[in-house]
DNA sequence: CAGCATCCCGAGGGATACTG
DNA sequence: CAGTATCCCTCGGGATGCTG
């Protein structure tokens, strides 16, 4: 049995290197809360396969609206995953082609991707058994 | 340069495996959200390295308010991430430990998180630069 | 100790219309 | 084509107070 006798004294902050994470300007969450957008992942992926034009992710990413389109594209751009080539042709056209630093980020981030899609099955059980649970 | 001519013409949707997922129960979405809140992350590294109780992970997340800290874990525990463990002394205790869902996420997911500590810096660089040009 | 209930606010994001 | 400008509204999440 655990208990408070055998535990551990409550966890380091130094070794944990968890409490020291002031929330306000924690290095993860500065760069997580960009990428945990609701279209970011998405257009990320979609970059990193290849460059498209605007109309093209639109058409992409059907659900998404214009405004957020180009939010989210800016965004992306603004912390360096993601490159705007803009082509003065009439009507103008515009390239957005992600970046070495988006490429890096994106190999670990397909990752998390994979795993969330190969355990979709295993999560939705554990929700189903969890309200069953929950409504005895 | 890159043109309509000689682009590919736009990516088939069977093919890219995007234009295929409705947001609507997009698997990858359905578990991405739950683990993109403001928390999750934070909670799930604390449980990667050992058991917490409820007031310990009070005491290494000081900025949580323990209405988020309540509701991330029960969230965390619904998706099959962590078990929670209550021992019936007076006062009870409670005890929440990852499961092996839990870490078999972790792992990727750590790559990223460890990817955002290590290039935070490249990526504020891109802030500035992106900043200053758009002044201009 | 480990929560739950309530109130409340700001930001993320949708819909629509207009422009160079 | 590739945006910008408004309006609006949901909801994630903070603050506070109460309970078994």
């Amino acid at each position: 049995m655990i208990r408070n006798a055998n535990r551990k004294p409550v966890i380091d902050a130094k070794e944990c290197d968890i409490s020291g994470w002031d929330m306000e300007n924690c290095p993860v969450r500065d760069v997580l809360d960009r990428i945990a957008g609701k279209w970011s992942t998405l257009l990320l992926e979609a970059l990193s396969r290849q460059p498209f034009r605007f109309g093209e992710l639109r058409r992409l990413v059907p659900d998404i609206s214009q405004r957020m389109l180009t939010q989210t594209l800016r965004d992306l751009q603004r912390d360096g995953y993601i490159d705007r080539k803009v082509f003065p042709t009439k009507p103008p056209s515009v390239e957005y082609r992600m970046t070495e630093l988006g490429h890096s980020l994106f190999e670990p981030l397909s990752k998390v991707l994979q795993w969330a899609e190969a355990n979709h099955p295993s999560v939705k059980a554990a929700r189903v058994k969890y309200d069953e649970s929950e409504l005895a």
